[in-house]
DNA sequence: ACCGTAAATGATAGCGCAATCATTTGTCAA
DNA sequence: TTGACAAATGATTGCGCTATCATTTACGGT
């Protein structure tokens, strides 16, 4: 093992000072063409990588972007995570995960150790911060970026839709359709969920047609086996059910598996309607509609909001970015048709 | 802004010298007692976080585990992570994937960028690294270990299980079960998967049942979608077909739903099982079989195995171990009962 | 040729911490 | 009480890089 380059090294070989290095590699177009040839062989002869510690320390900044996600289990996040390391693909920023599994108490305390690795910006879920947690990062020197919802008042940017509004339309579609006596059910009922169910609350009351025995929530994270169960407590709480909007898709797939056991028919008995069109819902027999979420571009676009903001001097004066949804409708909820 | 306090300030707060605080913090049994507590309100008082970037520029080590995973969109590596991360909670030590999309070479790129981190380890995916990167990491000064595999000749550990033979054990079964003309289809055959096959291959030889015709595989990402793709492949090739065994769970999901689709009764006209168990499987109606694999637990050993080696000075001479697999015998495949 | 200016490169110092070596304090046997 | 030794604490230095300031070189107008 024998120790790694230093630019100091670099810089002898091409014959310049270690310094010189440093602008060739982090500012090209500050050193004349033939130096950055020069220094392009050193570094590729020596197999030079920087020490990011060492530039870290010297900078004051990282090329790290911290992101918090609440969960892996939910591939909601997956899609997200793919959508932002897509996108930091190539650039000279890499990723940082914190998992905070849903508690906003376990953000709060990773919090301090994120804003001292200097990232170069912070993406976060939601808008559900703790109090301590929103004052930290109002005051922080980087860009903040929180996903998958939209909100008047970012603590810095936001990128996402309106989980009330995705909700809205899919029951309104439902009511259309001629369902009426539409259950909720709900699982991890995050913050972004409740505003789901205040979304099919307003939207059943503007229609006459609501009943609080027709919501089944719990906060355990959402699972096929949960919508079956969810299901089940519904039907038994109001069983002239005609039809389910849920959370998330996968406890629609829940609820088609448990009609099929149960002999209901789908749609005929009875409606499904999931959220996020996570793939597997266009695939059913029949296909359950869903409520399309751009998952994998709020991941990238939020990267690239950081990204543009390091770059442009002058930070662009939008803070709300609204990617939308969009109602996929599929055979369980084509009742009238 | 202020400055945030240094090892200096927590020093003066405590009345003892920075490097003091430096060892209170970090080995705390070689400080005195009455050390301790102070040290601990000074940093509690000033809010002291430390700076990761010069305690790895100081120490030539990082508290970082690397770990890199093949796709994020495979939910197997969902759980593997959610494992890994459970295993550094409350440690001194945090994670960062590289996501290389199932791609040698572009692990091989991303590796001297994760050497030169220091990590305190490394995690990576199977067996199947370039000769350039198994060179890299046989020389490195930190534990390496594989996942998601076993093998006699690991780089240095590896946690997984046998791939070919909990395929070999769940074809095994079929055909106990009745089943003959069992057809194998497999998405994103990477090099885990092909030992799956191998297995598959094996036993249906050795009973005298093989047929390459009854193999439909592709290096499309798997998904309910694919398998409902990959399956009416199967039947248009293989039209005997009297079971079907897939590389991974989405795939038998959307199996099941081409059956309902076609009226094809399961398990009485078409066996199905999936592997790995992903949760999905045990929800359907009927149920369908798979090989429950061992992925949370995976990513927890891989973390313990790496803080372990690190805290102990005689390494553990265990190199593999062995997880293991369990059948999961549901519905979908009892023929003969 | 000369100066002024811009472009290109260099020298120095310090980021915050831990490795290393040095010193002080405490403890106990004889 | 003293000396020997261990335990506890301190001083110095440098990890590899970049911010900052300083210097050199290039070049065009007069």
């Amino acid at each position: 093992m024998k120790k790694p380059p230093t630019l100091i090294d670099v810089g002898r070989e091409a014959g310049v000072s270690a310094i010189t290095v440093s602008r060739a590699l982090r500012t090209p177009d500050m050193v004349s063409d033939s130096l950055r040839a020069k220094v392009a062989a050193a570094v590729e002869k020596l197999g030079y990588v920087p020490d990011t510690a060492a530039s870290s320390l010297a900078s004051r900044r990282s090329n790290i972007i911290g992101m918090i996600v609440p969960s892996f289990s939910n591939i909601v996040f997956a899609d997200v995570l793919a959508g932002a390391y897509d996108a930091v693909d190539g650039t000279r920023f890499s990723i940082q995960i914190g998992n905070v599994q849903y508690s906003a108490l376990a953000e709060e305390k990773l919090m301090p150790h994120f804003i001292k690795l200097k990232p170069a910006g912070l993406i976060i879920s939601g808008t559900d911060q703790t109090s301590k947690t929103t004052d930290l990062l109002r005051d922080v020197p980087f860009p903040v970026v929180q996903i998958m919802d939209v909100s008047s008042d970012p603590i810095d940017m936001i990128v996402g839709f309106s989980n009330y509004r995705a909700m809205s339309e899919a029951v309104g579609h439902m009511i259309e359709q001629g369902f009426r006596k539409i259950g909720f059910i709900g699982g991890q009922m995050d913050p972004r969920s409740q505003q789901r169910l205040a979304g099919y609350k307003s939207t059943m009351e503007k229609h006459g047609l609501f009943d609080p025995n027709m919501i089944s929530t719990t906060t355990k994270p959402s699972s096929v086996e949960l919508g079956r169960h969810l299901f089940a407590d519904l039907l038994q709480k109001a069983p002239g059910c005609d039809a389910v909007v849920s959370n998330n898709d996968d406890l629609a797939v829940g609820v088609l598996f448990e009609c099929q056991r149960r002999n209901i028919r789908v749609p005929h008995d009875m409606g499904i309607c999931g959220f996020n069109d996570l793939g597997t819902t266009s695939q059913t027999f029949p296909p359950i509609s869903s409520v399309h979420t751009p998952r994998f571009g709020i991941g990238s676009k939020a990267v690239e909001l950081i990204i543009a903001a390091l770059e442009n001097e002058s930070r662009n004066p939008q803070k709300t970015f609204d990617l939308g949804f969009e109602l996929r409708v599929r055979a369980s909820t084509r009742h009238s048709g």
